[in-house]
DNA sequence: ATCTCCTTCTTGGGATCCCAAGGTGAAAGG
DNA sequence: CCTTTCACCTTGGGATCCCAAGAAGGAGAT
């Protein structure tokens, strides 16, 4: 069970993204002590860590005011927790041999696979992708021997919000049949990229996994550019619904076996 | 004026630096009321604050324990640092004309070649050397144009201890004519990379930015190695008497002019 | 002497109260 | 009608109290 300041964290994260408070709106304690039915010490502790995730900024002397990320501000954290990456995948590949993850990274790319394979992106399949996806970053990134890297990742405004290498799924691409063979298409080439970082990892090719890591973020980065750009009338919610984002903050898929 | 937390946390912080608390005891909350003179409030807050910091760590239901850094814990922090510095250079160079940061970095590099040109290491001096120092690499990843850049960096555990893009001094080399003209000749390779990066930056070069920075950082972090392995025995707070690290908290020489 | 159980203390986490400082809006006065 | 002032409210930040759950240590039983 989490602590309370932290579920009325994701309780009002989930309100702001989902848009029941407008963006620049003015929470104030009392409100939400009465909204939520707890006390100012927990929600201000909730107010608090939403201000480090990026979605509350402080107005001085006028409390917390709602600031739901533009697609521009996922898009540069992503920017920096996939360069963050590339260090993680350098650092394995250095160290490959001293850890012993890489049964993990392969078990991760050949579940994607299945699922690619089957060819079915009904909302189950896309959420075990995520929750693989998740696992093959996440891996790299907690077991690259620098614990500062995953901590610090996870540390990234907005990140909370975002599963591990969120990937992006767009409702309506994923609406028409044609949409599907283009998502499969790019799930399929982001996994051969999972498989040459993998690779890189293995032989111990630090350069080469770095720079595989990076085009693999890149590819990422310019999705969501077009996806942007495409889609511009669309709102963050609708976004969101089919990224990685969690909002509920339960589907712990990434359990790490020590 | 900061709140009471916040001063708190740097007594605290300073405390387990200086030895006051050894590595692995406990920290009572009752007991640091008492110490402090303060209430639970402030006191939990600062241990969470600490906590996130890295330099203790929470034992479930026997609350906190000191956790000092380790000279190893602080090179990956800067590793992380440098990488994220290396991400900065490279969008800095990007967007080069869309910002106004050369000047400032101008400034700085040609500061530091007026101390390295009067050639005396005194405290004072040395002093002035990092906040300069710390001005060039905080340009830099403030004014990137990706502002999670700059605030990651300030999430790195340690990193709060350390000022911006720590510069290492080694006591017993400073005490020798021929060890400061090493650390004479560090300090000009140093800055002649701070040279060539603003160089790379000006004329748009962004690979050569990057590239510039990471040497930069191998070179900070190879030297933190070399230290390490010539002081076994030196504490971290040795280390830290040279190195960047703030304990005072108050020296905020980079007050950024938005 | 060892094991078990119970008491006690600490931690974790909230609720409530408190106070100072700064913002806000309404009323009074020009 | 505009300005100024003042009362009121909110925020920021602590102190104090409270309670449940778990750790630690001591007493009693085997």
């Amino acid at each position: 069970m989490e602590s309370i300041d932290t579920e009325l964290a994701n309780k009002i994260r989930k309100d702001v993204i989902l848009g029941t408070y407008d963006d620049g709106a003015r929470l104030s304690e009392a409100q939400l002590c009465d909204t939520y039915g707890v006390s100012r010490t927990p929600v201000r502790l909730a107010l608090r860590l939403l201000e480090r995730e990026g979605i509350l900024r402080r107005a001085e002397g006028r409390g917390y005011v709602v600031h739901s990320p533009t697609v521009q501000d996922i898009l540069q954290a992503v920017q920096v927790r996939g360069h963050l990456e590339s260090l993680a995948a350098r650092l394995m590949a250095q160290s490959s041999g001293r850890h012993n993850r890489l049964p993990t990274l392969e078990a991760a790319i050949d579940e994607i696979d299945k699922f690619i394979r089957a060819g079915n992106l009904d909302d189950a399949s896309l959420r075990k992708l995520q929750q693989q996806n998740a696992v093959f970053h996440k891996t790299i990134l907690d077991g690259c021997g620098n614990d500062f890297v995953g901590y610090t990742c996870d540390q990234i405004s907005h990140m909370p919000m975002l599963e591990s290498g969120s990937m992006v799924f767009d409702k309506q691409v994923l609406s028409t049949s044609e949409g599907i063979q283009r998502s499969l298409f790019r799930l399929k080439l982001g996994n051969s990229q999972h498989k040459v970082i993998f690779e890189a990892i293995q032989k111990g090719d630090a350069v080469r996994a770095e720079a595989m890591m990076r085009e693999h973020s890149n590819t990422m980065v310019e999705y969501i550019e077009v996806f942007e750009k495409r889609n511009a009338e669309l709102t963050l919610t609708d976004l969101i619904s089919y990224s990685g984002i969690n909002l509920d903050q339960d589907a712990s898929g990434t359990d790490e076996a020590e």
